[in-house]
DNA sequence: GGCTTTCCTG
DNA sequence: CAGGAAAGCC
């Protein structure tokens, strides 16, 4: 018996091997209709606007800021992730500690790089540390074997405390190091090594530190904690000895750093404006608290505005009380300024400016992750119109219907179709980095005259009820606000009104209520933008962008620009029906599928009448079954093999119910959600095509490069009649509520 | 040459 | 699922 399970190299024999005779298809007037459509296709955009790098910077600029707060909020929401923000100072920290570890024997490869020391692999290293070195901390550090502790065990236990306290220090070091170039020097100077001298203080700290060490993995080492608790004395003191080290190099580290700030400031006093001054108060901030003996962790686990307030009680404590500090020279600007912070009215405006600045930095950071962490969820904004949605059954948020959060923000630039064409912004999901692992269905809009398709009529909404995502968008991108993120600029090619721009500025609206609603019905129909869809018109090759015709430079301005204008000069335009597949088309194309798998292109518009149909739609939804094709046919070709090998022998015992595994696998492909009933003559065509298969193969036919035509054709009789259920654009809705 | 389809790849 | 290549029809 042959190899049946040969499925790739069978496929590879028939490579190029054409098995679409007698599978043709009836094509409609769509060539004739399309090429009308074409003449007024609007050319590619620039899908780098000029916007998204000014919401860019915005991002690059809280980077820059390397505010206390926002590293704060940065740690606590990703523990020690800090790569993002390099601090020359953890360099240093980075640097002694190696260098201390080598000392006293520690092996730890990792440590050989010099440079930051926040990793990936330290992350999870100093989580390692957090969760084994909790009981007594002080253990693992002991250089000294223990008798009855596996060297593995004391490797790995002073490794880990070695790390979670550099990691402590680092963060002193990064409270300080907010002036990058005082960092550097810091750095180079500390490199020549530092002296060393330590404060009981400091050891306290670090002691109480370890006490918030996540108190996991106890039991493992309460054990050998237990046996050993002579051992321990000595192991402390010899712990204490190397914090003291490593203190006294902390200390040496932030005397010169300080100098070093010192002299930069009294260089640079001219620049008394307020960003300096905030970075000076947080230095000071810095020091006061570490200088002043309390816990770091006192300060790091309060709030932002906590904490704030707190490091500036420090500072009056310290500038009041001790004089000490080194002074900076000349009655300056900054010295001015400086004095001024100590007055009430001075010490008023900082404390607003930062509480500012903080409730700002807050914000963007709380953006920032929510963005991130959650999955753009489907939330229907109210602008949109009350549509028949079948709120349970898509799941929609209905959570935050404020349309100034950022989910809501976010949602806006989901997978609905717009039919403006400067709502093209508002189409494109936000690069995720979770999802978008579903193919985008091509959009292309365009500002043609309606068009009367057959079918049911578009729905027609109230104007008001109608604003475009993206000027509902506009309304509050006021000029005090930015969107953390680049909007989606430009991802969707739209056409412009060639010499006609009053009818693309008046007009009704073309946004169809399925393209609102039903798309958000399932997170595996989310449209994907990836870049190389919006760096390319997938349907003008016609009408590159720039060709004159085809883009209007006032139209490129105004995308790149204030889209606030660009509300305002870009009311609806255009019929009700959209000028792209969303991937509730998709879902619908899929369902169809259970009926016909050769639908002809006319059928395809008469099923699809809300899409204004062009070559690139047609191609597209032809593709899109001809892809579900593929995928049906592979399974019948491998569950046929499958079958011979199991050792059926007659097609008799071949038979699809709705338990079997081939039935499932087609349905999870066409029918993910399961919230459609197959029909039953789909089984029997997928039996019908399954047997095929199995006999074609038994009879060998399969060395016959096309071997699958004759099956095709006899697939493309087996196309029963779609319902007229699918005519209507709402069909989803109607379908899945049944 | 245009169009459709399959095959293949990512 | 999309893009591209190739095959095959009209």
């Amino acid at each position: 018996m042959p190899d049946h399970d040969s499925t790739a190299l069978l496929s590879r024999q028939t490579k190029r091997r054409r098995v679409d005779i007698g599978v043709k298809r009836t094509v409609g007037t769509a060539s004739a209709f399309f090429s009308k459509e074409r003449a007024t296709f609007f050319g590619a955009m620039n899908p780098q606007g000029s916007e998204q790098d000014v919401e860019y910077s915005v991002v690059q600029h809280t980077d820059g800021e390397k505010s206390n707060v926002l590293r704060k909020l940065l740690k606590r929401a990703n523990s020690y992730e800090d790569a993002m923000m390099p601090f020359p100072g953890a360099t240093i920290i980075s640097q002694l500690l190696k260098n201390n570890i080598n000392k006293n024997g520690g092996s730890e490869p990792s440590f050989q790089t010099s440079g930051l020391s926040s990793t990936g692999s330290e992350i999870h290293q100093e989580d390692v540390c957090s969760n084994s070195s909790r009981d007594s901390p002080q253990e693992c550090l002991s250089p000294f074997g223990r008798p009855n502790m596996s060297q593995f065990d004391m490797d790995r236990l002073c490794d880990e405390h070695l790390r979670a306290k550099r990691a402590r220090v680092e963060n002193i070091i990064r409270g300080m190091s907010h002036s990058p170039n005082v960092s550097l020097r810091g750095n180079e100077n500390d490199r020549e090594g530092a002296p060393r001298s330590i404060s009981p203080r400091e050891s306290y700290r670090e002691n109480k530190r370890k006490q918030k060490l996540p108190q996991q993995q106890q039991q493992s080492f309460q054990q050998l904690v237990s046996a050993r608790k002579e051992q321990k004395r000595e192991e402390r003191r010899q712990l204490k000895q190397q914090l003291e080290d490593m203190q006294k190099q902390l200390r040496q580290l932030q005397e010169k750093f300080y100098q070093i700030y010192d002299s930069t400031d009294s260089e640079n006093n001219e620049d008394g404006n307020l960003s300096e001054d905030s970075m000076h108060s947080e230095i000071i901030d810095a020091r006061v608290h570490d200088s002043v003996g309390r816990s770091d962790n006192e300060m790091f686990d309060l709030d932002p505005g906590q904490f704030i307030d707190r490091a500036r009680a420090l500072i009056r404590e310290r500038e009041l009380g001790s004089d000490n500090r080194p002074k900076r020279d000349g009655p300056k600007e900054k010295d001015i300024l400086h004095n001024s912070f100590l007055h009430p009215e001075g010490k008023h405006l900082a404390e607003t400016l930062k509480q500012e600045l903080n409730t700002a930095m807050s914000q963007i950071v709380d953006t920032v992750v929510k963005v991130f962490s959650a999955k753009p969820i489907r939330q229907l904004p109210q602008v949109f119109p009350p549509l028949q949605i079948p709120q349970a059954r898509f799941a929609i948020s209905g959570e935050n219907h404020n349309f100034h959060t950022t989910n809501q923000r976010l949602q806006c630039f989901g997978d609905v179709i717009i039919p403006n064409p400067l709502d093209t912004f508002a189409n494109v999901p936000m690069p995720s980095s979770t999802d978008q692992t579903e193919a985008l269905p091509l959009v292309v809009r365009k500002n043609s005259t309606d068009q009367s398709a057959p079918g049911p009529p578009p729905v027609s909404h109230h104007p008001s009820l109608h604003q475009s995502p993206l000027s509902a968008a506009a309304s509050f991108t006021s000029p005090s606000f930015r969107h953390p993120f680049p909007l989606p600029l430009m991802a969707y090619p739209f056409q412009n009104p060639l010499g006609a721009p009053s009818s693309a500025f008046q007009g009704k609206d073309r946004t169809s209520p399925e393209s609102l609603d039903l798309t958000r019905e399932t997170t595996s129909l989310r449209t994907k933008m990836s870049s190389h869809h919006m760096n390319h018109h997938p349907c003008s090759p016609a009408h590159p962008p720039s060709s004159t015709e085809g883009l209007s430079l006032s139209f490129i301005k105004s995308e790149c620009g204030d889209m606030q204008d660009m509300s305002d000069i870009s009311p609806y335009s255009g019929s009700a029906m959209q000028e792209g597949l969303s991937p509730n088309h998709l879902k619908k194309a899929k369902l169809m599928f259970f009926y016909t798998r050769y639908p002809s292109s006319n059928m395809l518009k008469t099923y699809f009448s809300d899409v204004k149909f062009n070559r690139c739609i047609t191609s597209q939804l032809i593709k899109w079954f001809s892809n579900f094709r593929e995928f049906y046919y592979i399974q019948m070709e491998k569950y046929a093999r499958q079958a011979i090998n199991d050792g059926v022998t007659s097609t008799e015992e071949l038979s699809i119910t709705r338990d079997c595994e081939l039935y499932r696998a087609l349905n999870m492909h066409y029918n993910k959600a399961n919230d459609f009933e197959v029909p039953e003559r789909f089984l029997e065509v997928a039996q019908i095509t399954l047997r095929e298969f199995f006999n074609a193969i038994i009879a060998g036919k399969d060395v016959d490069p096309s071997w699958k035509k004759a099956i095709y054709k006899v697939i493309c009789k087996l196309d029963s009649e779609v319902p007229d259920i699918f005519r209507s654009p709402n069909c989803l809705q109607e379908l899945l509520h049944e």
